[in-house]
DNA sequence: GGTTGATTTGGTCAAGTGTCCAAGACAGAT
DNA sequence: ATCTGTCTTGGACACTTGACCAAATCAACC
């Protein structure tokens, strides 16, 4: 009732979040979110486990916030890795793809793995179901964007940006499980030449 | 040392072991991997606790045998599907492709996420790996079958099976996440029709 | 300096975990 | 009927889990 007098929070509000947050990030990366405990992940923090509860209701909340603040970095990945209109005698398609195939593997294999497990885990829970559809939106939307980035309309087939999408979600995880097996940039060499192609000759 | 005189196991013998598996299979699908306990799962079997660990080694090895278990009947429920060179106006390719994600869209939700579940838990454990690694080579095989079916020439590009088995990995995925905003059949007509384009192009 | 409320600490709690085991039940061979 | 080795049972073990809490600490303000 009273007018807020700013008791307020310490300056590190946001920050001790954050921090979990971050940690969490990394006990997941680097050992599954099966192994993402609260205790693990404050010692992870160098903090103690009892603060875990005090910034988040629980450990759904933790997780999250992890999920959803992954799901910025990857998207600031992708849009960053956009590639330039090289003067490279690459369609601009092919480079597009590349360059985005690069931040998966130059990233850490932990944190891709994690992403899928991050997933699976919010479609188990009722309330977090809305946090996966939310991913896979936006990286149809990223997709678009990459498309259009490459001179290609995304609007000339609505179902073009969820067929990059689902591509390069599927060739992750295939060179995630079988790296020796796999051959994304073939893959991607081939997507590219058939999109090429169909608007060529439509 | 002694010549086995047959003291041999019931005829139930491979039958317990089928019947665990079984039971923890469909615990995997209803409530996911991480719920999957050896108790819960003797109580779906219907045994006590205690059977689990005669017939098996422990949790890890009746895990392992699930995904083995459930991958070669992934394998065999889309060899099933193989459509018939239809009297339709699609086609075979585009036919192929959606007699393939039939099977996906009829099976329980449950079964489809428990299998990223299982890859992602596979990959965790150093000596799992090995199973992941086989599962997405039998997709590309699949596919690759799949191909020959429809009368689409695997062999001019290797890619190919690869491009054909990451769209089903990931579209599946993006299917589960996000089902009101994919539309998988558009998706998969888009790629026959991009196959379809290259070939008469090349 | 004292007051206030946010933050931190270290510990406790009940519930659940994988694993193991001694005792029993059982089917078939003798 | 007796024996033998397989299978089954129910409980015990040591340990981890998420959650919770009373007390201690701290920074800002009067």
């Amino acid at each position: 009732m009273s007018p807020d007098r700013a008791p307020a929070r310490r300056p590190d509000d946001e920050g001790r979040r954050a921090e979990l947050i971050a940690a969490a990030s990394r006990v997941i990366a680097e050992h599954g979110i099966a192994a993402a405990t609260t205790r693990r992940i404050a010692e992870e923090a160098g903090v103690p486990s009892g603060l875990v509860h005090y910034w988040f209701s629980g450990k759904d909340e933790l997780l999250e916030a992890v999920i959803s603040d992954t799901l910025v970095s990857i998207e600031d990945a992708v849009r960053d890795s956009r590639a330039q209109p090289h003067d490279d005698d690459l369609a601009p398609l092919h480079q597009q793809l590349l360059a985005a195939f690069r931040i998966v593997e130059s990233d850490d294999r932990g944190r891709q793995l994690a992403m899928y497990e991050m997933t699976t885990w919010a479609l188990r829970r009722p309330g977090l179901a809305e946090v996966a559809r939310h991913q896979y939106e936006s990286y149809r939307r990223v997709a678009a964007e990459g498309l259009e980035a490459a001179g290609v309309d995304p609007e000339s087939d609505p179902a073009l940006s969820a067929l990059v999408a689902a591509v390069f979600d599927g060739l992750t995880l295939s060179w995630l499980a079988d790296p020796d097996g796999t051959d994304p940039e073939a893959v991607l060499r081939l997507l590219a030449k058939l999109v090429a192609a169909a608007r060529v000759s439509s």
